[in-house]
DNA sequence: TGTACATCAGTGAACGCGCGTTCACTGATGTAC
DNA sequence: TGTACATCAGTGAACGCGCGTTCACTGATGTAC
């Protein structure tokens, strides 16, 4: 969706080489923005910042929320990327612990060295925003992460069967839809345990990001690495 | 710090309750339009609708600013009431597990009825604004309700035994101090466990405000007490 | 290989808008004697 | 109880600013014959 001003050249051409490097400067710099200012962005201090007319943008994006649209679909990639590499590189692929510590500190370091790129697509929406469809696919690769390494839990036989209260039929089916999209074949309760612990992880990655923390807690990798590990046996990997 | 540019006039006098009111007409309608635009709060709009010129707003605010933090100080101290309220509600002050559910669902309700001042105290920072040392004290309002929880708790022996991870020496003094802050004097395993519960419910609330169950999770209510009363096992409440 | 034409990137001026904040001012309301 | 003065609330004009977006335009770069 990043231009739906001009059709863009013949792919491969000289033109829509150049036209994707200067889409990808944009970005960059649009993202420095928004590290600084949060997501109050201008397009007029980006084309400022890229020593080029205000006007001379809308050759590459359609309007403003066009551009935040194409920043916070970045965001969810990079951050898919970080989980699935960190993921990746476990050797072990059944040290099911092993991954969800690996996942679940790429989670918190993409965040914290990027506060405000986090802020943007785990943080209050902005106000007169309205994220189209084509966000909905790669904010949902993270949490694919845990999915399969829910799978390959389930397989090792490493995950709790502690018995839990009842939950409701409604809200069962809704989970177990959830098991299926991220592709474990797990049990209502366990399928809630996982989505209980990722809750927990996004609220202190959330904590830490947005100043919660400050004057409390100031070690925070240990603290953080706890809360991942107690997380961890919640659900009973191991 | 309603009051930076002129000295209120005699307290009790007709004026100062005037004045009172005024102040909290401002405020009332900037809560308005926080709700309906998010943290972008223009002074210009509130005087519109205030039925007066803008400039006459700086009779009762300094700035900007100084509006936002009366508005977060206000958020803080309204959702603390509620909490207190909820737990202060449970006749049994020995069932802490009833007092944890009743303060939980509090914080949910709150929240989800007052989105966008949910995200001003809990959401992204508000870009450009410095919270003053004025909003420290209220924001601790809500965790200490916890504590007060956590402290009854311990007393009736209703508490979570279970051996965890050892904490790192530097991290368990940090806990300790939270503990002893919010007056509950608990063990640091324990203290921890309460502290990744506390986190978790506010992963909750801000992935049902913020957006996060779209298309998931319907039940939300269901979901929200499920994932209480297993953070209330997990921290050993009964 | 060279020419004629179409496509594209970027310019610069302008539109209409809203914003926070300052300042000198006018009346109305309170206070002191 | 009545008058003189001080305090205060709100006005209206102005400051300087930044914003998103449109539009007719100029050159440069590509494409087709």
């Amino acid at each position: 969706m990043a231009d739906k001003t001009t059709t863009p050249p013949a792919a491969g051409s000289i033109r829509a080489r150049v036209r994707a490097e200067m889409i990808d400067q944009i970005k960059t710099i649009a993202r420095r923005h928004i590290e600084a200012e949060g997501a109050n962005l201008s397009l007029r201090a980006v084309a400022r910042d890229l020593g080029v007319v205000s006007s001379a943008l809308y050759r590459y994006f359609a309007n403003r929320d066009d551009l935040l649209t194409a920043l916070i679909i970045d965001a969810y990639d990079s951050l898919g990327d970080a989980a699935e590499r960190a993921d990746a590189a476990v050797p072990d692929r059944s040290d099911v612990l092993a991954r969800w510590l690996a996942v679940a500190h790429a989670l918190r370091t993409w965040s914290v060295d990027r506060p405000h790129e986090y802020a943007l697509i785990y943080g209050s929406p902005v106000p007169g925003y309205a994220a189209p469809r084509d966000t909905v696919e790669p904010s949902t690769r993270p949490v694919m992460v845990l999915g399969a390494i829910l799978a390959d839990a389930k397989a090792a036989r490493r995950l709790s069967n502690e018995n839990a209260t009842p939950i409701p039929t409604a809200l069962r089916l809704e989970i177990l839809r959830v098991a299926e999209t991220i592709g474990a074949k797990v049990t209502a309760p366990i399928m809630a345990r996982a989505m209980i612990a990722w809750t927990q992880l996004f609220g202190a990655i959330s904590f830490e990001v947005f100043g919660r923390l400050n004057n409390t807690i100031d070690h925070r990798t240990d603290w953080y690495d706890y809360q991942a590990r107690t997380m961890a046996t919640f659900i009973g990997l191991t």
